[in-house]
DNA sequence: CCGCTTTTGTAACAATTTGTAACCATTCTC
DNA sequence: GAGAATGGTTACAAATTGTTACAAAAGCGG
């Protein structure tokens, strides 16, 4: 590798303004509670979900939180693409995530949100302030105990990131990346060896640690030898899992 | 980065033999509890954690948890230094984190142990049930929440090293490296400026992502500008603090 | 204390990845 | 609908880092 230190420069982010005030939410109707912290909680307490749960709306480029915010809410995602990231003062960035429906943002440390989070598409998101939260818990200690799962889960997805940060190639990194999301977006019900890629190339780069050029020369060999196609601007199809899966370098 | 794909032999591990079975352990006596998830335990509870707790002994390179084992127990260290790791099939290996006397040990998903855990030193540890910890927990909030602030901070470190070692040089990877141990040892009560490497240069090029050789070069080249020396083995000393912040390149 | 192994250090060379630049396509704006 | 801005792609040169090879130093076991 060399550096990274490439400052490019970033279309600008918009903040908050165009998310809509909070509505209330009926967590009964929630198609994709299951793949949520919400999953496992009684029939008859999903009131009290609801009850501390607001919908929020950003429109595509909005932020939600940024680094070091005070954290006092977490959200799921119901609708749309998220990415968590982390700057560096002179413009590098790392994008440490991408959400989708069903997953879970806003865990921080004592000196707040860990990562900023933005809206690739638009976005639809669950917000629970903390401590309302925390009250909840004090009933319900098993939703507790899920978040603490997710939260290792986390963890473990984190580590996997620097396996593949510290130790695969480029080719290995995009395949990798392709097979994750294709997987993840089959769980919530998309049509398998499809995949959607909402994020820009540059996301992509900053996720994978290369450069927007290495990811476009890694897409373009990879269609070349047949092992992906681009049936549409974002829409991408998987054509031979059984590859990618063999060059996404061993686990 | 070219590939990170050479095999290295290994020096062989050795699995958990030389480990000395369990001894009661005296946690009102422990220097370093403050440090851990024990701290701010009162004083009558603290009976509570030494029932549960039991004392263990790893020789140097023994294998204290696999990658995977189910994940029955969780760890203080109290002496030593623990090195935890992931490997691939084909050989490669990215260290996750070194821990020291006062760090955790033992996060796991659903699937086990997310890493291996191995005895850089003679490492002394303070051993956890899962289970006995669960029991405790009913009885003491506090302590389970502490345990939750320490997953969160992990997870806020992994997001620290993906910024590392998707977006930094070797020089400033170096510099991160030094400083953040020499800041935790500092902590520990270690000299200001002195770091103890117990590592091998392969265990911190497998941390940064990096080969032994471009660790070599690069410590070289900080001794070179006069910003470290190897005052011993294993000893360095951090000739300007200032320097090698500037180095580790911006937050 | 000696001989072996392991670890570290250095250098020359090679390779992957990046940097730079030019160009095209698409979308947005006025 | 023209022009600007954004996003994507490719070619070629440059560079950091990796590879290979070998020597020096340190550590270890007998």
């Amino acid at each position: 590798m060399t550096t990274g230190l490439k400052k490019r420069p970033r279309t600008k982010t918009k903040r908050g303004s165009s998310s809509t005030p909070c509505s209330v939410h009926d967590c009964s109707a929630c198609k994709i509670r299951d793949l949520t912290f919400c999953a496992g909680i009684e029939a008859n307490e999903l009131s009290d979900l609801s009850s501390i749960s607001r919908r929020m709306l950003f429109a595509k480029r909005h932020i939600i939180f940024q680094e070091g915010d005070e954290a006092n809410a977490v959200f799921n995602v119901t609708r749309g693409t998220v990415r968590l990231f982390k700057m560096t003062q002179d413009g590098r960035r790392q994008v440490t995530g991408f959400l989708l429906p069903g997953d879970f943002l806003g865990l921080a440390s004592r000196s707040g949100y860990a990562t900023s989070a933005e809206a690739i598409t638009e976005v639809e998101l669950c917000r629970f302030e903390s401590d309302k939260l925390e009250t909840l818990f004090e009933r319900n200690r098993q939703l507790e105990r899920r978040l603490f799962e997710i939260v290792d889960d986390e963890l473990a997805v984190a580590q996997d990131q620097m396996l593949l940060l510290g130790r695969k190639t480029a080719r290995e990194r995009m395949a990798s990346f392709l097979i994750n999301l294709s997987e993840r977006e089959e769980i919530r019900g998309g049509r398998d060896g499809a995949v959607y890629l909402p994020m820009v190339r540059e996301d992509i780069a900053d996720y994978l640690g290369l450069t927007i050029e290495t990811v476009c020369r890694t897409l373009s060999q990879l269609k070349r030898e047949g092992l992906i196609r681009q049936s549409a601007g974002h829409e991408f199809e998987l054509l031979s899992n059984q590859g990618l899966l063999e060059m996404s370098g061993p686990t």
